[in-house]
RNA sequence: GUGGUUGUAGCUCAGCCGGUUAGAGCGCCUGGUUGUGGCCCAGGAGGUCGGGGGUUCGAGUCCCCUCAUCCACCCCA
């Protein structure tokens, strides 16, 4: 039983679930392009450096969640942790000069080596979007507003968009400090994660929840104080747009994001429920620059990614997938005895050629087994062909749900069955 | 990576303080006289009790290890 499941964080996505993903597919083929953006498919592997370079070497996600490997060549190559960095040297590799507006969107696999939990697979599945060359607040709100058509469109309700500005890569650094020296001095009143995290990642530490530490983080000064006129400036416009596309996010002031890349605008939307356990962000971006090998100068960007198997569990249908019980056909198509075999394969070819689901039965059994198999596979109709009606050169059919039965010849059957079925 | 949870039939699970041939429901197959489904009835197939080791006269049950699962931390979509 062990050695056919598939390997830890990964799972076999059955119908009817693939049908929920195919429709989350579709909903963004249909919504983005609205907007401009048309699909980009990447490769899943990619060299090493387009992701450390790209995310940024010193994320947790590059340091420990990468799934990278030596290929023949003993070149360091990397699956996909994420899209935007494929994207970006997609982008680069035909060349982008200034001013140029490229809109980009992409879904599809991404790896990560983390522990499995609710929400979260070693292989998981994003859309994502990028707007690429430009900087502007207008693109910023653009792109969360439709990232909410497309929330919309799927029926996701009761989430909240949340917003934040993080500055320039400068500010950052700089408000970085400031809230490292301020914290510094109080930092054994705070509790023992916090005191980790004033080295390794002090914008977490600002959304800690112990009581004692909230007391301090309160006083705290306020981030968007922190950055410069120009940054919260910009941020102050991206607002405003967004109130202009009838979209009221949640300013939350210590929103950052785990990213490196990330500049000025991010976002998130959460959930509020608990069937996603602790993994609640659904959906997450930002405007971004990146650098990438061969690339002169950073590219500016902005756009999110959608967690498909998180969304999913939001909308609230997240059966665990298993195979539907039987085979769904429309029509079911019995046989008596083997004679009847290339008559049947016959007939089931017409009935396809017209759009109809047709399961053919393929072994000779009785009757009895085959009725029960017709009802199994909820088939309108069950078409029988047995001695008596080759001889005749006809068919019975059986309309299953009102139990009635004729039999006409071999030649209406097609018209019939389509008309049935209508 | 750190903690905890669970692992018995295809599925959902029961199995008391260790004690004979390991159970139920659902599903599946076959039948209930000739070529007819659903409901009902009868019968049947299907299990290395996740794997390995140990304790014991005896282990699904106790101990150790291991693998897998789910959840939390961490981080992210």
């Amino acid at each position: 039983m062990a050695a056919i499941e598939p390997i830890p964080g990964t799972s076999d996505i059955w119908e009817p679930e693939a049908t929920r993903w195919v429709f989350l597919e579709d909903t963004a083929r249909k919504t983005f392009p609205l907007y401009g953006y048309s699909e980009l498919r990447t490769p899943i592997i990619e060299r090493t450096d387009v992701f450390v370079r790209g995310i940024g070497g010193d994320t947790e996600v590059v340091q420990k969640e990468m799934y990278s490997f030596q290929d023949r060549g003993g070149r360091s190559l990397t699956l996909r942790p994420e899209g935007t960095a494929g994207v970006m040297r997609a982008i680069a590799s035909l060349g982008i000069g200034p001013g140029d507006d490229k809109r980009v969107f992409y879904m599809g696999p991404m790896f990560r080596g983390e522990r499995p939990a609710a929400g979260r697979k070693r292989q998981f599945h994003q859309a994502g979007v990028e707007a690429v060359g430009k900087i502007s607040p207008v693109l910023d709100a653009e792109c969360i507003a439709m990232l909410c058509h497309y929330l919309n469109e799927i029926g996701l309700s009761s989430h909240r968009l949340l917003v934040n500005s993080r500055g320039t890569r400068e500010d950052r650094q700089e408000a970085t400090q400031t809230l490292r020296d301020w914290f510094k001095t109080r930092i054994d009143q705070m509790c023992e994660d916090c005191r980790r995290r004033l080295d390794t990642n002090i914008w977490r530490l600002l959304d800690c929840k112990v009581e004692e530490c909230r007391e301090i983080i309160d006083q705290a000064p306020p981030v968007m104080d922190l950055l410069s006129g120009e940054s919260r400036n910009f941020f102050q416009q991206t607002l405003e747009c967004l109130q202009a596309s009838g979209v009221n996010p949640e300013i939350a002031p210590h929103l950052v994001r785990g990213l490196d890349y990330y500049q000025h605008t991010v976002f998130e939307v959460v959930i509020d429920s608990d069937n996603l356990g602790a993994q609640n962000a659904v959906a997450g971006g930002g405007r971004y620059e990146i650098e990438l090998p061969g690339s002169r100068k950073p590219i500016p960007g902005v756009g999110f990614a959608l967690g498909l198997e998180r969304l999913l569990m939001a909308l609230g249908q997240d059966q665990p997938t298993s195979p539907s019980d039987s085979i769904k056909a429309d029509i079911f198509v019995a046989i008596l005895s083997k004679a009847c075999i290339s008559s049947a394969l016959e007939l089931c070819a017409q009935l396809r050629q017209r759009n109809l689901r047709v399961l053919c039965e393929n072994e000779v059994r009785s009757m009895k087994a085959q009725m029960r198999t017709a009802n199994k596979c909820e088939a309108k109709l069950a078409i029988i062909i047995g001695e008596d009606e080759m001889n005749e050169n006809r068919v019975t059919v059986k309309h299953m749900r009102e139990s009635r039965q004729e039999t006409i010849p071999r030649r209406e059957i097609v018209d019939t069955a389509v008309e049935a079925l209508m």
